[in-house]
DNA sequence: TGAAATGTTGGGGCG
DNA sequence: ACGCCCCAACATTTC
């Protein structure tokens, strides 16, 4: 008789689950664990929205484990504690979990699986994530990519991507007696305000919500996609980001419907456009795994001494709760508030503006982000904020500057989205959605109804650009 | 996965 | 018929 232990991590999935298929094949009883501990991942433990979201999705994945006639055990504390503590009331031989790529994650895996080795149990960790392992994708004189193209290209190289595992119709029993587990209330996950009627109202997680979100991407939204994928107002995208990230679906199980698509083929414009975009997640991780410290500093050194402004707590205040003046700008950050989410067109926009024109570090914007995303994810986050600031890798240089005006006006051209998150516009005629400071007379809104710019474009553009310019005459570009 | 400044072209109005 | 100007539309350059 043997047992296994299967940590349940960002993997919060039936099918596809790798480190499950292997436990429930090898051994005759299985503790399916989930461990809360976030506080050793400090200062990177989960935000508020993403909280939320754990919490939805954890109940859910209890609910399909016991529709299988077992149950999710859940710990609050050190991974490690809760695991030796386990491995010994249960007499497990294994513990099985799916591999992360958070750089104090992979170190804290690291060490686990020494010391558990170390006292006689089986340890095994899993591919289930990612595609490509980050250490796999090699340049050629094998150090990492820093540019995406040619790592999507060494990624499309790889052997072919297997076929996703189907979900267990059945697993094994828990040991006799089972072990204790803590309610999923006790976690202290859901907020003690309820400001999350919004996103409640807007998600539903879990991973039969996340089958059914692909289905209808692919059936909607992916033959239009290249166009439609840059209309805010427009279900163009996939919003697959927050079930990816908390692994309610796998990348394979992604990949390979979206391949299968009758109308659309693997080779096909939109399908490739598609699979491009969890190209980027591969490169985020690949970056993130190689430079650990890019959470907190920028990937091009030289960037370490921009001349950020030195004050800037109203601006920044402005800019989070969707204040600024600029329509674009402002549906966005509500939207962001409201939901958890922000279409990434507008993420592109609302970032150039805080770090160019604002002239408000990238780590702020991230830290928002990170606080208010249901999709927040270490290393696509910082992959875009350091590409937003023209610091990281593969990054929009830094004279790239979004206009929101022109932004506005080109990908929501009617205003249907601002109008969606910016009630106090509603009126607005189309040809001042994007402007509204320009508008005159009785269509223009009042100060007290919707502010002012807080920025001039023009001159923090070239603010912006001056500042640039002051970097560019140090000394060497020491990359590291 | 830019925007603005500057340069070029070509059609139409008009003396 | 012709040259001139205006300016939209597009192309190129620069940041």
């Amino acid at each position: 008789m043997s047992t296994a232990i299967v940590w349940f991590r960002r993997d919060l999935r039936l099918a596809d689950n790798p480190a499950l298929d292997a436990a429930r094949r090898r051994h005759d009883r299985l503790v399916l664990l989930y461990i809360d501990s976030a506080a050793e991942l400090a200062p990177w433990s989960p935000g508020a929205a993403s909280r939320w979201w754990l919490h939805q999705s954890l109940q859910r994945l209890a609910e399909d484990i016991a529709d299988l006639g077992q149950a999710l055990v859940l710990k609050h504390g050190a991974a490690l504690e809760c695991l030796r503590e386990l491995i010994s009331g249960c007499a497990a031989d294994a513990v099985y979990w799916n591999r992360l790529y958070d750089p104090a994650i992979t170190k804290r895996d690291r060490q686990i699986k020494d010391e558990l080795r170390a006292q006689g149990c089986e340890v095994e960790s899993f591919r289930a994530n990612l595609l490509f392992e980050p250490w796999e994708i090699r340049t050629g004189e094998s150090g990492p990519y820093r540019v995406f193209t040619p790592f999507w290209r060494a990624c499309q190289r790889e052997a072919e991507i297997p076929e996703p595992l189907p979900a267990p119709s059945k697993l094994p029993p828990p040991p006799d007696p089972g072990p204790d587990s803590l309610r999923l209330q006790a976690l202290g996950l859901m907020p003690a305000l309820h400001w999350y009627q919004g996103i409640a109202d807007a998600w539903r997680p879990g991973e039969q919500a996340a089958q059914s979100r692909l289905a209808e991407f692919c059936d909607n939204a992916l033959a239009d996609y290249r166009k439609g994928r840059d209309i805010p107002s427009a279900p163009g995208t996939s919003r697959l980001s927050p079930y990816l990230h908390f692994g309610e679906i796998s990348p394979r199980s992604v990949w390979h419907r979206v391949g299968q698509q009758s109308l659309v083929e693997r080779h096909h414009p939109a399908a490739e456009a598609f699979l491009r975009e969890l190209g980027w997640r591969e490169f985020a991780h690949h970056v993130l795994f190689h430079f650990p410290d890019t959470p907190a500093e920028p990937l091009n050194a030289k960037y370490r001494d921009f001349p950020w402004r030195d004050r800037h707590d109203e601006l920044l205040a402005a800019w989070q709760r969707g204040r600024t003046g600029f329509p674009i700008i402002d549906a966005g950050m509500r939207e962001l508030w409201e939901t958890g989410w922000m279409h990434n067109r507008v993420r592109m926009i609302v970032a150039s503006l805080l770090v160019k024109n604002l002239r408000i570090p990238w780590t702020k914007g991230a830290a928002w982000f990170w606080d208010t995303l249901v999709d927040a994810d270490l290393a696509n986050n910082t992959l875009g904020w350091q590409w937003s600031a023209g610091c990281g890798a593969d990054a929009a240089p830094y004279f790239r500057i979004f206009n929101p005006v022109r932004q506005g006006e080109k990908f929501d051209p009617d205003g249907d989205y601002v109008r969606r998150w910016l009630p106090e516009l509603a009126e607005l005629p189309t040809r001042w959605i994007h402007k509204p400071w320009q508008a005159r007379g009785a269509s223009a809104p009042p100060p007290n109804v919707y502010p002012a710019p807080v920025v001039d474009l023009a001159e923090s553009r070239k603010d912006a650009l001056e500042a640039l310019k002051s970097l560019k005459n140090r000394p060497p570009d020491q990359t590291r």
